[in-house]
DNA sequence: TGCACGATGAAC
DNA sequence: TTCATCGTGCAC
């Protein structure tokens, strides 16, 4: 498994996205290594993205988006999940991607197809928020050969309080794969 | 200091 | 379609 490093992050936020799909992300604590490859993410571009966190400005809440790259954004959501994005282009951009479901590979219990579920199965909570994914406990990896990958876009989930950026393709998932959370 | 509302998931 | 459950952002 070989690390992504910085400057795969630092590239626009729907190539990331793209990227992103078929890599593994890695999580150690207490001695376990959890392993999910990443199947499913939506993009979120910056502040001019009605849908984006971003889109409320620079907040405590935000401050990771608007960060450097690399950087994992997690967040409670209704109380009761977290969801984990990654940090995309140079600091300021404010832009992410979303990690909605990850194909269990090693050491994961429960369902994984969605964002409150795959962070719950991955053990990963606030504690990890700005968390450099460069590190050696937290981090995405990708094999040494990878094949290409049929990518399918559709509108993202939730967002329909977001007028024309609800419709946009900005949710993408692996063809065919069976751990989506939604087709 | 109060309050409406989620980038969700599960039950009914 | 409803609800559990609480941090965040904004109004007052």
């Amino acid at each position: 498994m070989l690390k992504l490093s910085r400057s795969f992050y630092d590239r626009d936020t729907v190539d990331v996205a793209h990227d992103l799909l078929g890599k593994y992300l890695i999580h150690r604590s207490h001695g376990i290594e959890r392993i999910g490859k990443i199947v499913e993410v939506e993009a979120y571009l910056g502040p001019h993205d009605l849908a984006a966190h971003s889109a409320k400005g620079l907040t405590p809440r935000t401050k990771i988006m608007f960060g450097p790259p690399g950087h994992a954004y997690i967040y409670m959501i209704y109380g009761m999940y977290f969801c984990m994005n990654v940090v995309t282009e140079q600091e300021g951009h404010a832009s992410a991607v979303l990690l909605r479901a990850i194909e269990p590979i090693q050491n994961l219990e429960g369902k994984t197809q969605g964002p409150g579920l795959l962070c719950r199965a991955m053990r990963i909570d606030k504690n990890l928020n700005g968390c450099d994914l460069e590190s050696d406990t937290f981090f995405i990896a990708q094999t040494e050969e990878s094949s290409a990958i049929d990518i399918i876009a559709r509108p993202r989930i939730g967002v329909d309080y977001a007028g024309k950026w609800a419709k946009k393709l900005l949710r993408f998932y692996i063809k065919n794969n069976s751990y989506i959370s939604r087709k």
